[in-house]
DNA sequence: CGATAATGTAATAGGATATAACTTGAAGAG
DNA sequence: CTCTTCAAGTTATATCCTATTACATTATCG
């Protein structure tokens, strides 16, 4: 299937690519007020164009929810592309714990869209939100850059993005308190990372001495 | 403010204990549908009074959801305070993290209310949910059977914690593919605790070193 | 150029939140 | 013991949202 080919609004009858004005729009309204925020006839009225119009393009609330999840994750993954990408000093794996920290702050809502909602659960494998999460816990496994390979890769992967997605989580509801809260977000990830590799090195360790 | 006394319904006109009875029920639902499965209209039908009738008790939904919030916070520390005291040859920390992994992919949409909905991020210092949120870390603190003290041990417990949800997070959500798939919850969370206890001794290493 | 599919609108049903005004019964003061 | 009062119900109603149905308009392509 190309791409919508974002026809321009000639006339007023028709808005031209009303499908992806939605997705946008309602990206915006989660933004602020997290995945109970969206509301169809809102979006319509803001979009100028009758209420049951968004209903030609997505079967129901969860369909659009479902749409902007996906949406959602394709910037995601963009940002941390970008992240691992650029030159720095600090390691891959630290600048994707930065920008994931950064992110799930930032855009709490849409974050709380993409990790803590029930959309992803009823995701089907191989759909398009399926697939962008998946890329998504590919970048984490490239900006490991270590030896391990298979499972101990894998499982070194999940327990940094697990990590960093209770800080992200605790952050936000307030629940870094007493001590905690002097320390920065920043550093409290970087103790994360730290934790990470030094578990990995461990792990590889006891790998090699069980293989030689 | 003592507890409310929970007056027998000797009447048809007055239920009796109807807050406490819509909490309980809302909990129910909760647990299968997530957070936004509460309707204060349907929870009302269930039990038998009219629709308007929670108002008398919850100024609005969210309230409601508030009061449920903080009941699920309590009854998950009944949980916890059960695990970590029995006797038993694996560690007290081990044992609290089995229980969270169970309560979170069992009671997952009660596990949501707590920790991934706005609900916990309005609460006030000091509320009844606050309350209740904190005590859990307490018995996180309690657990982590350490010689660390102050910061150091926050910091340990909160590592755990993030990676704790990070977990339950991405297994509910069907993230835990490829070779993943293949390894037991028990046995990542395992891994978590391992790698956090690790981390602690090469950390207090490090202080006694410096503090030397 | 005309048929057809895609994309819009208007009208409407149904369900949820929330408020207002009224009713019932429990419980304390005199 | 009765009277008053108030908490906790009720019915009726306004408003908002989702979703469907039937109809209107434009784009596209044979």
């Amino acid at each position: 299937m190309p791409p919508r080919p974002a026809r321009k609004a000639l006339n007023t009858y028709h808005h031209g690519d009303l499908r992806d004005a939605l997705v946008q729009a309602a990206l915006g309204e989660v933004e602020l007020g997290g995945p109970e925020a969206i509301s169809i006839s809102a979006l319509a009225k803001r979009l100028g164009v009758s209420q049951p119009a968004p209903y030609k393009h997505f079967a129901d609330r969860e369909s659009l929810l479902t749409a902007v999840t996906a949406e959602a994750f394709r910037q995601f993954n963009a940002i941390l592309r970008e992240s691992i990408g650029k030159p720095s000093r600090r390691s891959k794996l630290s600048r994707l714990a930065q920008a994931t920290l950064d992110f799930g702050l930032r855009r709490n809502g849409v974050y709380r869209l993409m990790f803590a909602s029930r959309i992803m659960a009823c995701a089907p494998k191989g759909s398009e939100l399926h697939v962008a999460a998946m890329e998504t816990f590919e970048l984490l496994l490239e900006s490991l850059e270590a030896p391990a390979v298979g499972l101990l890769r894998e499982r070194s992967a999940l327990q940094i993005w697990a990590a960093l997605h209770g800080v992200v989580m605790l952050a936000e509801q307030g629940l870094l308190t007493g001590q905690l809260a002097n320390v920065s977000r920043e550093e409290l990830v970087e103790d994360i990372v730290k934790q990470t590799k030094l578990a990995l090195a461990v792990a590889i360790k006891a790998a090699d001495k069980n293989g030689r």
